[in-house]
DNA sequence: TATGAATGAGAATTCATTCAT
DNA sequence: AATGAATGAATTCTCATTCAT
């Protein structure tokens, strides 16, 4: 039986997450990723321009799905502001806990793409960061937030801080159940240290 | 006989540090590190083994600088567990505000050090999460931190937040005054987003 | 598919033993056996791990050849064993007067290779030196050899001097026709062993 | 106390030795060497013009002591050519038997020294065989040597059958008492050469 | 499309030699 | 003479990419 043509691309960029996760995209060979999809070394490059564009793709792949779900989110007027940070907190914890090897590869590669490519990280903020400032700034509106914080700075600390929590609960440095992570976030977030 | 002129040492290790920001690790060249450092090629031989152990020599000079600092913070006995927060995140974004290309090596290589070598992140934890822990751990003792925060989640996500937030400080990507900065983290931190 | 054209992995080992014995080992470079054999300097590495298995690789094939030839005189029961080192003289001087290039690697390079691999030498021994052995052996045995020689000082001393020989033939150093070098050896060779 | 400074020369000079016995000549640093003759790199440079004109220094040295060594042996009027041979061959074995690190360099450098510089091959043969030469005529002349054995092999039989032993013997891979060695070789050489 | 053999540019590293002291 | 820090030329090997089939 042959299989379906239409996975090849899919399997390679499955592939390519696991490699880069595991040695990093400079140490990665392509021949590895090919080897690891079932497909001739050639075959990678039917489906992708070069090695830095499979990253690209990666990337581009979860940031669409991240803008989708943050938007719907903050789209939401059934929800307080509050309510909405929670569950924003919710969504990318459990995203990066399902793929820990993307999420080691989101973390880890996120320089190398900057680098390459600077309409990338536009990009990259438009589809991300956008949702987060919707809600940020709904809540200084409806006074629930405070706005002696600076929202950029509030950007990219909770982004910042679930990143790492993200990165080194996938590379097994932190081991704390799922539920005591985001709860813990949250009351960060919201509440603050003090009690 | 040819005594040591001036600090090579020192020279290419500086000369290193602004290569790697610059280019990242693995697109860096050795003869570029030598270029800007004033000295042969050959020469960065003489003091480092190899690539990976400039990077390494980086790390841990920044790693021990931090330790003390924090330490000494952690340490002092006159301090509310409140305002050893409150200092450490000052010290911490002044550190890598005056040497933006340091954090962004700091930042952007941390898992090319650790793919190389297992030890190092062992240190790494000993030497620059203890100052953290113990602050923590004091403030829940003292009941003026809130005991639903896991700790190891607390150390990931404050030190995941600082480092982002210093890392796009010293990319240009975020631009606010490091006055705003310091007080947005220090709010967001000890009483969280509500007002 | 771009199918194996020619055959690369011989062109260059049969390049590689012109440049050895042209240059020495270490001082012959991959890129100029790449030249001569008329393929990339990166080819060679499809077909050789590193230079020194291309030297590994070249003994082995004559070990292999000689070992094949040698073993069928000794075990030629039609031959007394003074036929027999006849014969050997005589396949051993052809063999090496055919392949000058060879012979000079042969010679030269045998320390090369000691140094880098010890189990190596194990298998020269095994495959090489046996078949003398049972000549030798045979000849104490039957009477016709002189049992005050020890057998391993006879084996080397005719290897050596072998040796010795094709190398200066192959060098142009000695300057004598084939069948007389082959009947000098042999006299001296049989006549010494002889009751 | 500060040591004869007539002394480094030498102490370079056998370490040397030392050095290219273990790794070969081109393996082998002239850091190390310096640093075994407890001498600084720059030293070396003093006594000699580099590290070819080490191995050229011990050769020369070495063939100088055997060629008037093994001319005092073809000289002696109170000898019989069968005398002269077997003396010459217990003299090699003993010079060689004692050094034994000279005698590996000797074997394994040989050609190392040809590639380099073609007047020494000259001088080789004229020290070193001529003493041969002479008493395998004077053998021939008073028909105790046969003269169907073309005398250009005989020396180069007779050399590289004790060069391999004596070899074989250094790197320990022959394993046979001194004496029996000078006598299995006397015997093979001397009864190979009578009528 | 698919393949995998072939390519060759590129970079790290070594170490003999130099030279300022 | 003696030193050892400094040099930089030289070469192996890697691997992304190409291309003939």
């Amino acid at each position: 039986m042959r299989t379906k043509e239409g996975n090849k691309e899919k399997d390679i960029l499955e592939a390519a997450v696991k490699v880069f996760a595991e040695s990093g995209f400079h140490r990665s060979k392509i021949s590895k990723i090919a080897e690891l999809a079932k497909v001739a070394t050639g075959s990678v490059y039917v489906y992708y321009e070069n090695k830095y564009d499979i990253l690209r793709k990666i990337f581009e792949k979860l940031w669409n799905r991240l803008h989708r779900e943050l938007t719907t989110i903050a789209d939401d007027k059934s929800l307080t502001p509050e309510e909405k940070v929670d569950l924003m907190i919710e969504k990318l914890v459990d995203t990066f806990t399902e793929e820990p090897e993307l999420s080691i590869v989101f973390v880890n590669e996120q320089h190398t793409l900057l680098e390459g490519d600077d309409e990338m990280s536009v990009r990259y903020y438009t589809a991300y960061y956008k949702a987060m400032d919707r809600v940020f700034t709904e809540g200084i509106e409806k006074k629930v937030f405070n706005s002696n914080i600076d929202m950029r700075v509030f950007k990219d600390f909770m982004f910042g801080a679930l990143r790492n929590i993200i990165h080194n609960q996938a590379r097994k440095t932190l081991n704390v159940p799922v539920d005591k992570i985001k709860r813990s976030i949250q009351i960060m977030i919201k509440n603050g240290l003090k009690i």
